[in-house]
Order: structure tokens, then sequence, then C-alpha cells
DNA sequence: TATAATAAATGTTGATCATCATGTAAACGC
DNA sequence: GCGTTTACATGATGATCAACATTTATTATA
């Protein structure tokens, strides 16, 4: 059965929506197109009309969900005005986040399996590591100090570690350890209020 | 063909050896029994009668893998006595090593694979998570400053994360931008010759 | 209203997946 | 040296995979 132009594109969008959802969740390799069309509410014949492949949605599901997960940064900086560092850091080290890797930041969600996907895919993954490093000089350089490429990338690194070792972690205890140590780190040494590190 | 004794047993730990390559390679959804068995020169009949499922090799091969980068580190880390942080740091961010994900460290290769793992896989990630940072507090420990959790942490988060970004990552300018920034923020930020950070 | 375009459903293809049953031949215990 | 064990190979199983072709139904437009 045929549907609006209208209709269409906003089963497109829907389709790329849920797609960013559940590669976050399984990984590229870890669900198949079936699911995927079916996870939107639609089955597999409608999914060649819109994308030419498998590949192809994995691109847009990408760029997708980083875009969302610097936003979901940059809205957590916002929430705290005199401590964004502070804010941004506790949000993305949250048990929340850990547990909920289908909402949550693609960096951490999807970063080891992307480097073993084509260009595609990883470009997108450079424009979006290109975006969070800025996010984040942008809130450093709020600070009176320099702003700093060197600092978002450290700062970028240790979320993105920490997260990811704590999702793999079997122990409680310990994967909060991870989280709180690193949340700690981040905040103090990078707070506006506090002096340079380096 | 049947095969002595200590020869099974020798292809049973080669299967081991192949297997914790080849999933760091591909991630544990990336390759199947087939080539498994193909990379260790063997056909899929001799699989099963070594080891009872995929996720019970992904267990072993989870383990071995781990073992491997515990012990390449604290190699790194001896081969320059008087600045073992600094060694470490650098052996671990080399473009060397963001290139052979199948021979380095397995944190970083499939630890957001292992996140989406059963129980199994996940309590060897456990027990690795802990001796690489028992590891590194072992190594702060001959500085003369406090022997702490905390550090460990954050060493392992950030390498761990900036290794994965920069394999993520189509550029090659952005990706040795990573690598550099956090080898010299571990290197000069926990080297024994410098007073405490936090 | 008739026609062209197309979205979605359905079915098929061939490859690959993990798993297991059976066959075979070599190594081991007696 | 003979019977038993067993390591491995082979083939079959059914599930699932990505990909695509065909069909059906609906909308937009002429």
């Amino acid at each position: 059965m045929r549907v609006s132009r209208k209709q269409a594109e906003m089963n497109r969008e829907h389709v790329i929506d849920v797609a960013s959802r559940l590669f976050r969740e399984h990984g590229f390799d870890g669900i198949g197109l079936d699911d995927l069309m079916k996870g939107a509410g639609l089955t597999r014949g409608a999914f060649y009309g819109q994308f030419p492949s498998k590949a192809a949605l994995a691109e847009e599901a990408s760029e997708r969900a980083l875009t969302q997960s610097v936003n979901k940064l940059a809205d957590a900086a916002c929430a705290d005005a005199d401590r964004p560092v502070s804010a941004l850091a506790n949000y993305y080290l949250s048990v929340a986040h850990r547990d909920f890797a289908s909402g949550g930041c693609a960096l951490a969600a999807l970063a080891s399996d992307a480097a073993r996907e084509g260009d595609g895919v990883r470009s997108k993954f450079t424009e979006g590591v290109e975006a969070h490093l800025e996010l984040f000089e942008d809130v450093l350089s709020s600070s009176p100090k320099r702003k700093d490429f060197d600092d978002a990338a450290i700062i970028l690194s240790t979320l993105v570690g920490a997260l990811t070792l704590a999702r793999a972690v079997n122990d409680e205890t310990l994967s909060r350890r991870i989280l709180t140590a690193a949340a700690r780190f981040v905040a103090d040494d990078y707070s506006p209020e506090k002096s340079a590190t380096a």
C-alpha cells in the first residue's frame, strides 16, 4: 500500500532514528535489516526503496546518533552555567547513561565497531569526534585559561574510555568506582574556578 | 585422522591464540567459526570436540588476550625504568599500536563489544580491567606520591578512550593529534619526577 | 478520470551462521 | 597386537543474513 510523499519521508526519518538506537544497542553486526525494520514498524521490503544498502543506513544512523550525542552534552553543560564542565562530566559518567547505551553517546557505544567499518561510517565518526572536541573547546574557553585542543581531547578520551570500561565490566562496585574516579578528575581539573593543570 | 594427546592440546591452545587475534580484529560478531578454525589450520568439525560453544571460546580468547595485554604493558613499563609511565603511554598510544589491533590491547579492541556479551566474557573483562589497574597502581607507587586507584582508573580510561577514538576516525592528522595529546597528558602528569596533580 | 509514479509487502536467492550427527583413522590402554 | 577411545573431518540441519525482484496498492498529476 502506497503512502503520501510526506508520510514516506517521515518513515525514512523514523527508520534512521530507530537504527541509530538499535545500532548503539547491538552494534553494526549485532542486528539485521529484518529486526531493524520491524523496530520501525515496517517490513524488509520497504528498506531498499529508501536506502541502497545496510552500510548506507549505518552511515546515516551514525551521523544522527553522533549529532544527538553532541546535543545532549551541550544541554548538560548549559544546565549548570557556572560549572559546565562538572555538569557535563556528571551527566556523561552517570549510572543512568551507563545503563542506557541505546540513547546515549554514540562514541562510547560504537567507536570500536566503527573502526572496523568502511570509510562512509568512519567519515561520519570523524565529523562526530570533531564536533565533540569543538564543544569541549568552547566550554573550556569560558574558563580564564587557554582554549586548547589537547585539553578537549584528553577530556573526551577520558569520558569515552571510562564509560566504555564501566559498561564492559561485570562488577557493579568496580564499574561505579571507574565512573566516579573519572568524573572527579574531569570536574576538578577542568573547572573554571581552578587553575590550569598542564 | 587422529592426533596425539599432546598435539590435540597444542591445537586447542592454538585455536585460542588465533581466536584472540581474530576477535580483536573483527569483533565477536564479526567472524564466524568457519573462518576462525580456518585461521587455525583446522576445520569446523574440530571445534565442538574442544569447546562447547562459540561463547565459550570467546571467553577463553578474551582471557588470553587480556593477559597478553597486561604483559605487554608491563614490558613497556620495564623498558624505561626511570620513566615507566611515560614509556607505557608512548607504547600504548603509538601509531603502531593503533594500526595493529589484532595484537594490541584487548580492552581497546573489544571493550564495547564485551559490554553486549554474556556474563562469561564480561567476567573475564572484569578480571582484565582489575589486572590493568593493579599494574598501573604498582607503577605509580614507585613515584613518591600515593598509590591510588583513582589515578590508575584515570590513566586507563584515557589510554583506552584515546586509542579507540584514534582508530574510529578517518583523518590521519586528527587521529595522531588525539594520540599525542593523551600521551603527553599521561606522561607529564603522572611521571615520578613530577608532583601530584589532584 | 485516466495514467504514471512509487511506497510498501512479499517472496526468493544464495551465502553464511552455529550446532550437531556420523564417519574414519590414528593413538592409547591393556 | 587388539580392542577401545578419541581427535578430527565431513555433511546435514535449520536459522538468519543482506540483497533484490515482483506484486500490490495508493497517491499525485495530467
